[in-house]
DNA sequence: ACTAACTTGCACAGCAGTGTGCAAGTTGTT
DNA sequence: AACAACTTGCACACTGCTGTGCAAGTTAGT
């Protein structure tokens, strides 16, 4: 008997439908419009208002479950990112976070406004501590604008890898040319020149360009070819996608 | 008789001095809280809310203040912004935003919300015709990426500045550091390296760092020593200061 | 010192949103 | 078929904001 522990019932099938239908309306509706009201995430679901609330006790609570659910599936993700490196791995963070635009993008527009500003800080800080760590090493390397703190290099790159993922949902580029161009332009405010970003990015197994050998602008360092970092690219078709 | 034309009497002295503390207010309040009431407002200039509408009929009203105001100063302090080379002319527009950042900011803040999205769009439009430009010479002269379309990488470089401008308020750098880092970071999004950004920067008249002749990555154009843009740098003591 | 201009506080109406209770419906599950 | 789970619509109280009217105070200009 499975089922002892757990009040006499399981919750029904489609009552748990509408609580992921909720939450779907909810990124949607909130990344555009951080402040909208459970109005319009109930009509975007096609549920009444009302019937938020018995799934969710306030409009916090719907909030922090966006907020959790955004960081712990971001930070699985980066998890299986790392590259000795730093430009590959700046590159391949740049690579997983476009294929988790919806949630960065939730969690970046819900960082700026009230309270929540904590909970969303501790869901992105996996994301931050690797741009650090990346900017760090590739500072010390060379490769990497030294007149600027690290911290705030970090921040700036965040920020324009942020801007990048708006921009290309508004222009709708393709999902490849996205991916290279969150790659290029973390690069570029790093301090690489475009050709070098573009290299780096060539160089990774891209869905689009021909991965090329070696780095142009390689120097010493590990210069093992490239070694298989295919596992952060695979992107399993957007589960939440409509 | 010079004011028989304006009802019996001018305006009072004091009453101008308010007006503008609640424009100033208001340019503080919304920077880092787009929605923010009108009693904050209010609080932050000294006066009561009831006072305000003294000045303005509703708060729409004094938002649209805002934004010409904003939209005025800044197409009034570009207009004198303009160099051959695109690269000194984008690190000049970065040197003249910076310059601005309290009106730069509000704008940009208030472009994200709401029905005034248009009247903030025109306000920007002469920044982002002069980025626009800039960008489509700098990459016909090769110096800039050609990866991407002009008016996105245009827009790219505008966030990118905004997001300095952010982080140089938060980090609070110093007036010169700031300057300089809004102008690298758009050379850096535009397609130059590092060192060639910092090197552009360097060759203007700086207050802080002492002006190299050439330009090392400068092949042929017109080198002629750069000619004297300092009326761009004037920083004349923000008037709106407390 | 007089007056008009200006500020202030308070009261009030109105609007939009949140969160709750309840009674009536619909629909999955056994 | 029956029951519980779930949804819905409506009513309601509550909060925070805008915008207005008015009466009393304060202050700049003459």
């Amino acid at each position: 008997m499975p089922e002892t522990l757990t009040p006499p019932r399981a919750p029904r099938k489609d009552a748990l439908e509408n609580r992921e239908a909720i939450v779907a309306a909810a990124a949607t509706v909130f990344r555009r419009e951080p402040e909208a009201s459970l109005d319009a995430v109930a009509a975007e679901a096609g549920l009444s208002r009302r019937s938020i609330y018995g799934h969710f006790a306030s409009r916090d609570e719907l909030l922090a479950e966006l907020l959790t659910r955004g960081g712990s599936r971001i930070s699985t993700v980066l998890a299986g990112v790392h590259h000795d490196d730093p430009r590959i791995h700046l590159a391949l963070v740049g690579a997983a976070l476009w294929a988790e635009v919806q949630q960065v993008r939730v969690l970046a527009q819900l960082a700026v406004h009230g309270p929540l500003e904590r909970t969303v800080a501790e869901a992105l800080e996996p994301v931050r501590a690797s741009v650090r760590d990346a900017v760090t090493r590739g500072v010390a390397a060379g490769w990497f604008r030294d007149d600027v703190a690290p911290e705030t290099l970090a921040r700036l790159i965040e920020e324009a890898a942020i801007a990048v993922l708006d921009e290309a949902v508004r222009a709708d580029l393709t999902e490849p040319e996205g991916a290279r161009l969150v790659m290029t332009i973390g690069l570029s405010v790093a301090g690489l020149s475009w050709q070098s970003a573009a290299a780096v990015a060539d160089a990774l197994p891209g869905p689009t360009t021909t991965a090329t050998d070696a780095l142009p602008g390689a120097t010493a360092t590990a210069s093992t070819a490239l070694p298989g970092p295919t596992t952060a690219l695979s992107t399993p078709t957007h589960p939440r996608a409509k």
